[in-house]
DNA sequence: CTCTTGACCACTC
DNA sequence: AGAGTGGCCAAGA
């Protein structure tokens, strides 16, 4: 937490550049949510500010980060119906299913930051084609 | 400083 | 299951 004397500017910045750095750690194939990304960043409760932050990402994998529609379950949140369109196509073309009404199981694509190895998850299916 | 906005989220019907 | 509501955080006007 910053500090009385903490320079603003330099708070906030810190701020998004801790988002982005997040991103960057979501490995291919995997996929995580604003609050998530949010609370890793250090801003609990700042999903808001995740997307945000993802609005005007660029050289990021900013498609891995979706909204959380359920207990188990992200999905497309994106406004901009273009967007979305890229942002399925992106996510498909790592291997992630998205289904018709924009839909990702969690259980299987969402993201652990683990620090430590991940028990054996073995795919019901093959996960590459 | 107040008010609005937003690629969110959890809770209730 | 889908829609409505209120709350959340930070940015920008």
């Amino acid at each position: 937490m910053p500090s009385s004397g903490d320079d603003l500017v330099a708070h906030t910045q810190r701020l998004y550049r801790a988002i982005y750095a997040v991103v960057r750690r979501i490995p291919r194939g995997k996929v995580a949510t604003y609050g998530q990304v949010a609370e890793l960043a250090g801003i609990p409760g700042g999903a808001r500010v995740a997307g945000a932050a993802m609005r005007g990402a660029s050289d990021l994998p900013w498609q891995r980060v979706l909204g959380k529609r359920g207990p188990s379950r992200a999905g497309i949140q994106i406004h901009d119906p273009v967007g979305a369109a890229v942002q399925r196509k992106l996510l498909e073309d790592e291997g992630v299913e998205v289904s018709d009404r924009g839909l990702i199981d969690l259980n299987r694509f969402g993201w652990i930051p683990t620090t430590r190895a991940r028990p054996p998850r073995r795919p019901r299916r093959s996960p590459i084609s």
